[in-house]
Formats: C-alpha cells, sequence, structure tokens
DNA sequence: AATCTTATGTACGATCATCGACATAATGCT
DNA sequence: AGCATTATGTCGATGATCGTACATAAGATT
C-alpha cells in the first residue's frame, strides 16, 4: 500500500477530467477518484467543491457497501442543463427537450419542408424551442447546447451546410448566428448519419474504437468512428458513399444524374421502382418496402436480401479500407426484418479478409426512431462536459454553459 | 496589448508542449514562445532550461533580426538521439540511424528473406545495427527508439505481426521482447504502408488533416492519416485493399487464391501477366513494368493507363467514404511515369462528389526509395517527443528516451 | 451494545509553479 | 559614438496546489 512513483503519470487533472471520471463511471466516489487520479483525497475534494458549487454534480440516494462506513455515489446532476436536440428531415423536424441524462423531458414534431429555407425553417423552430421550454416549466434551467442534425454535408467547425444537397438555399447559411440571438448556449451542427453513428457508439458500443455505420433508407449513407471519434472528412463529406459508383448492376440512372450510384442500386426509391416499374413510389420507397415486408410480401422480402447483397459489396469495400470493430445497419431498410442485414453480412464474410471479419460484429441498430435526436443530444453532452471547456470556465468564474468566446 | 484573458484557455505547457513549438516551428525564440503559450517568460525560460539540461535543445547560429536585440532561434538538437529505423522488406531490410533531424548517418542493406524466421532475421539485423553504430563511432548516443515496418498487418499497441500475410512464422511472435535486451530504447513496430503515409503526411503535407496514400507496387495496399493521426483500424489491418473485390473485370485468380481482387487486376505481377501471357515475371512485375516504361514500351504505358483507371475506380469509392484532402500515389508503379496517376485521376474526377473533389490534390509521392526509412523514423520521433512522455520522464528525472515502465 | 473498519470533513503546513521587476546584452538607427 | 529598442538572465514574492494529520460519520462485525 501507498508505493512509491504510483501516480498515474499524467497530471493535470481538473475538475473536468474528474467530471469525466464520474459520468463515465470509472470512478464514481471520492476515495475511488483519489485512487483513480492518485490525487489526494483532500485535492479530490477541492475539485468536487468546484463541481458541486457550479451544480454540475449531485449526491446519489445510492451508497456503495463496505466493511466500513459506505461510499457516496456521486453523480452527474441531470438537471444541471438542458439539451435540445434537432432532428431534421428533408420534411419534418423532431425537437425534443432532455436534460444532461438525456431524458427527454418534451418531444415535437414539426413539419417544414426544408426546401423553405434557413430564415423560415429556423424562425419556426426556434418558437417551437421557446413554446416546449415554456409549457415544461424549465425556463429557469441553462441550456448546456443546441444539437443539430441535418440531411447534408455539414462543415462543422463552421456550423454550415458544405454543398449541394437536397438542402437548396442552406448552403453557407450563417446558422448559428441566426440561433444566437435567441440562444447564448453553445449550437453544434453536423450532418444526420454522423448523429446516427454518434448515437450507436456512445449508447451501445462506447468501449469499441471503431465503428462504421450505414444508414440503408430511401437514400445511401454512412458515418464512422476512427479511434473513438467521428471521422468528418475535409469538408465533411466523409461517409458520402450514396453516389459511390457501382460496377456490374448495369448503370440505373440515379436521382442525382448520374449512373449507377449505390443509391440507385439499393435506395430505397431504387428498390421500390424495381418491385413495380412504371409505378412512382411519390418518393417515399423505403417506407413502402417495410410496409410489404411488414405483410410478407415475398417480391419484396428477396428485393432487400438481393439488394443487401449489393450493399455488401460497398460495405465490403469499406471493412477491408477501416477494418472496424461493428458494423451497425440502421434506416428504414435495415430495420424491416432481417433480410437486408442478412444480405450484408453474408457478402462481407464472403468478400473480406479473415483478419478483419475474425472478430467483427454486424448488426441492425437498436435504435427505434428516436437516434437522430439521441445522436444530437450525445453531440451537446460530448461538448458541454469537455473537460478542458470545463476547466476552463470554472477557472474564469464563468457558468459552464454559458458559450466563452466567439468559439461554437 | 497586454488584454485580459487573452490566455490560450488550455494550461498545462510543460516542456513537452514547449519543445512541440519548437520542432513544428511554431515559435522558435523564448519571447515568441512566451507569446504562444501566454505564459510569463521567465517560466518559459524555466522550461528550456530543463530541456537545456536533458540535452534536447540548442541555440542556433540563426539570429532573428529585430528593432533591438536580435532573438536567438532555438532547435531541437540533432545529435540528442539515434532513431534507428528499419524497413523490412520480403527479401531486403533497410537499415538506417539517423539523428533526430532525420538526417541519415549510415545506411545498409541486408539480404534476408522474412521467411527465414523472425528469431534469425532479427538476430541479424541487431548485429548489423551494433556494427553500424560501432562502426560510425556513435555507441556513446542514446537510442531515441527503433522503428520498424514490416510488410504485414500489425498490431501497433501489442508490436506483433497480426495475421497471415507473407510474413508467416511472424505472427504473434513478440518482437519487442526478442530486441528488449539488447536495447532499452522505445520499440515500434507498425506496417510498413502506414509508414510510407506517415511519412508522406510529415514530410510533405503536415499541415493537412487528411490524406489517403495508395501504394502500388508488386501488391497494392494503402494508409490513411485521419485527423492527422494514422488510422490503423480494429486490428491493424486499415488501408489492406489489395484483396478488395473488384467487379467487372474478369475475376482473374489473385496469388491469394480468390478471384477479382483488385490486386490481381492492377498489381505489379498481374499487369505484367497480362502483357505476356504465359511467362512468369519471377515476382518481380513491378520492376519489370517500370522498366518497360523506362524504355518507352508503349504496351506497358497503355497497360498502366487502364491500370489506373481501374485502381482508380477503388480509389473514387475510398474518396467518397474518407473525403480527404490529399491523395499521394507512391509505390513502383506510380513513380513509372505519370501513367499511373493519370488513370487514376481520370476516374476520380469523373466519379466522385463534386464537394469531395473540389480542392483534392492528387499525385504521385515524391519519395525516392527511402520514405519507408523516413517513417519509421518519423513513427519514433513522434513518439519521443510526445509531450506526455517526455513532461513523464523529465519529471522523474530519467532520461526521456530510457523506456520508462514496460511500456511501448 | 461495543468495537472495528472504511468513508468522509477539515485544517494546517510544505511545496511548487508562476509571475513581475530589475539588470544586462546585442543590435539598429541617428 | 550614443541612443533607442528589443531580447535575454536572474531573483524574490505570491498564490495555488497538494499532502499529512486528526476528527467525525456510518455501517459491518462480534
Amino acid at each position: 500500500m501507498g508505493s512509491p512513483q504510483e501516480t498515474t503519470g499524467r497530471q493535470g487533472f481538473g475538475p473536468g477530467r474528474v467530471l469525466g471520471l464520474i459520468t463515465s463511471r470509472q470512478a464514481q466516489t471520492r476515495t475511488a477518484i483519489a485512487e483513480v487520479t492518485g490525487l489526494a483525497r483532500s485535492t479530490i475534494v477541492q475539485r468536487l467543491d468546484a463541481l458541486f458549487e457550479a451544480g454540475l454534480i449531485l449526491e446519489t440516494d445510492e451508497r456503495r457497501p463496505s466493511k466500513g462506513r459506505p461510499s457516496q455515489v456521486l453523480q452527474l446532476n441531470p438537471a444541471a442543463g438542458l439539451i435540445v436536440a434537432l432532428d431534421v428531415g428533408e420534411e419534418r423536424t423532431r425537437i425534443a427537450v432532455s436534460d444532461l441524462g438525456l431524458r427527454i423531458i418534451t418531444e415535437r414534431i414539426e413539419l417544414l419542408p426544408v426546401g423553405d429555407g434557413p430564415e423560415v425553417i429556423l424562425s419556426r423552430i426556434t418558437t417551437a424551442i421557446r413554446e416546449m421550454i415554456q409549457t415544461a416549466g424549465l425556463a429557469d434551467r441553462p441550456i448546456a447546447g443546441i444539437g443539430i442534425g441535418l440531411p447534408a454535408p455539414v462543415d462543422y467547425e463552421a456550423g454550415q451546410v458544405a454543398g449541394w444537397s437536397i438542402m437548396s438555399g442552406w448552403d453557407g447559411y450563417d446558422i448559428r448566428s441566426h440561433l444566437r440571438g435567441e440562444y447564448e448556449a453553445a449550437i453544434l451542427i453536423d450532418n444526420d448519419v454522423n448523429l446516427l453513428t454518434l448515437a450507436e457508439h456512445r449508447r451501445y458500443w462506447p468501449d469499441v474504437p471503431h465503428l462504421l455505420y450505414i444508414k440503408a433508407g430511401n437514400g445511401i449513407g454512412s458515418g464512422m468512428i476512427v479511434d473513438r471519434r467521428i471521422n468528418r472528412g475535409a469538408q465533411g463529406a466523409a461517409g458520402d458513399i450514396g453516389h459511390a459508383h457501382i460496377r456490374g448492376y448495369g448503370d440505373p440512372l440515379c436521382r442525382c444524374g448520374n449512373l449507377g450510384c449505390l443509391e440507385a442500386l439499393v435506395g430505397g426509391w431504387a428498390i421500390a421502382r424495381d418491385l413495380h416499374p412504371g409505378q412512382d413510389s411519390g418518393g417515399h420507397g423505403a417506407r413502402e418496402i417495410a410496409a410489404l415486408v411488414e405483410r410478407g410480401d415475398t417480391a419484396a422480402l428477396a428485393a432487400l436480401r438481393a439488394g443487401g447483397r449489393v450493399l455488401g459489396e460497398a460495405v465490403a469495400y469499406a471493412t477491408s479500407l477501416l477494418n472496424p470493430n461493428v458494423i451497425v445497419i440502421g434506416g428504414a431498410l435495415a430495420t424491416a426484418g432481417d433480410h437486408l442485414v442478412a444480405g450484408v453480412r453474408e457478402l462481407i464474410y464472403q468478400r473480406s479478409l479473415p483478419l478483419a471479419t475474425r472478430q467483427l460484429r454486424i448488426g441492425p441498430t437498436r435504435f427505434k426512431s428516436r437516434a437522430g435526436i439521441a445522436g444530437a443530444a450525445y453531440l451537446v453532452l460530448d461538448h458541454a462536459l469537455d473537460p478542458d471547456n470545463l476547466d476552463q470556465a470554472l477557472a474564469q468564474g464563468r457558468h459552464p454553459f454559458r458559450v466563452g468566446v466567439a468559439g461554437s
């Protein structure tokens, strides 16, 4: 006991990192934290005092029994702040307000066609948020941040839509400035698939360093966790494989104007198109397929399985390139029975290298309909609880959730 | 001047990070460092004293002129330690000893078939290193680390070959333990293509966050820098695209036993096979092609260009997935004229999304034959100069290059 | 019920990092 | 040559941080 030089090596354990130990459940009692950090317990008490004073932590009812006095379990104070999570879709936007424990307090879905442009949409969203917070009687709680998922490539640093997409009129629009007038919280904007990926990772695979997420809905997209962090790529376009060209399946016309895109082969609209040529599914092929599978339509079922194999080609290649620990498949097509996932699995195990597949786990997402919102919330949480941000704010006596500089 | 709250926010500027400012050329004089860090100049002098004492930095002859007393430019002391870099190939191993400025002091190439197994090879390498250091009169200099590139998937943390490859008999062999008896320096082992990627990034594109490297030689491999760091994947197999299946080119037999691998289409041996069916190039197709192109052989030239287009399909898909800033193409095929690169470029600009390609730069590597060694050296340098390692060592009064715990 | 064991609260002193001030050095400018 | 200007060297004061020591709390054990 008390062997020398047993420090954790790395110094610099500010309040932020201590909070990190608590939220990550690595150490939740005072003595445990002292042991893990190697710091004196008195020092830890100092850190915790700062966190108590800022209202960031609470003592739980729970006590860990021991042979002596039981220890008090500490916890992030869920009521320390609100998280506003937005999942912006092509036609509908899901708005949720949750606490720091990611428990949703209010939720609403607004019909807002993104084509109406950012001014209109953002104003209506702002109104909705204000109403929701008022109605729920939460007006006094500080907002830890606003997380927004958009169906477009996003320049995460700049907080702007980064290029061509369904969101015409949004490209380059300064979303943060628009909302900054209303809120002085951090505003974090990301691509929707990235947020699905983040949610999946944080919720179900937090210990895994590399995860590949495939969204198979009406369109096809992907996101990836590399070394425990989202990879957004140079322009925020990483994961945009929907319009990658896939040889050998007859190059059908894609809605982007090119031929033979992955999406034109296995996107929901494409599978619907192949199931009953001539008819127009009205752009909601994925939902239609899901409905058919529900009814046990064998043609739809076979189409999904075949689509899975085509998708599997693309995923197999991505597997060779990225060598993930886990592949998660989401989107309307993935959750319509196990058929798409089965097709993908089939091809991956057939195609990829044994080394890369030996320990690879492939499966459908376990989220129902709130994955996007969860991702947006995790984004905010990760930012709000970031040790550097926190320590800086606490050192300056500033409230940790009030935005510091011009920063994100 | 002296506006309040102008601190760099992040505290914890130990000697390690100060050294980082110097080596990265962000701030090379005492006053400049003080400005950048926001710390008092006297504090910086303390940090520098520690670095001087450890022999890690030097004052250059260079002085930055100003209106008053010119400032002293500081520099990493290249003679503070030796870097041993090993580029292990299938038949030959290149061994280099360099200083911390990455200037090669001695170099040698040994004929060592990896098939002889780790015991034999490593023993002969050890002998060679000892001879080289003795002959060059460097026996008194500490070794900052030994960097090893292997033509196989490598578990970087464990320092072991991770799966099937040409290196039969190496799988799971504990390379570090073998060398640990001889040296007490850090021993860092990585896949050879990862080291090519690292070298390319550090030497030519240090400011770019995302880089994709393609090695087109006899085999095909790749490596990637994601957020300024190498992505090695779950089992160290990231980038292994040589045996990914590519549809639509007739599925020729690959040397791995499968059909239609990328390597079987555009690997050096495959192109040579197509140029003169029936003959056996003796396994050195890439060199043969390079020689033919040198002589102006039009058939070889056309084959290379066509190969570039096929390779381009794979690279285009990787581009969509990763959205890199830069793609560098290396290997014997890439440096044989511009034909392969031209073919790749052609396909990428045709296939990939405009957003991802608008600012994308694609080109051949500028390295000649020492890229592998450079990568191994950078690996060691990054480790030896890692702020956390350094600060810990200095705090303990330990020499920074003597290995601390059992660690890497 | 008394005792043991472990967690927690609090206070004081030692240590360390950091800073500000003053002295000195080296060049450009007049 | 002398002055202005900027870089650097050095030292003591300050303040935060940390650890030890002692006191108290709460349950387990006997």
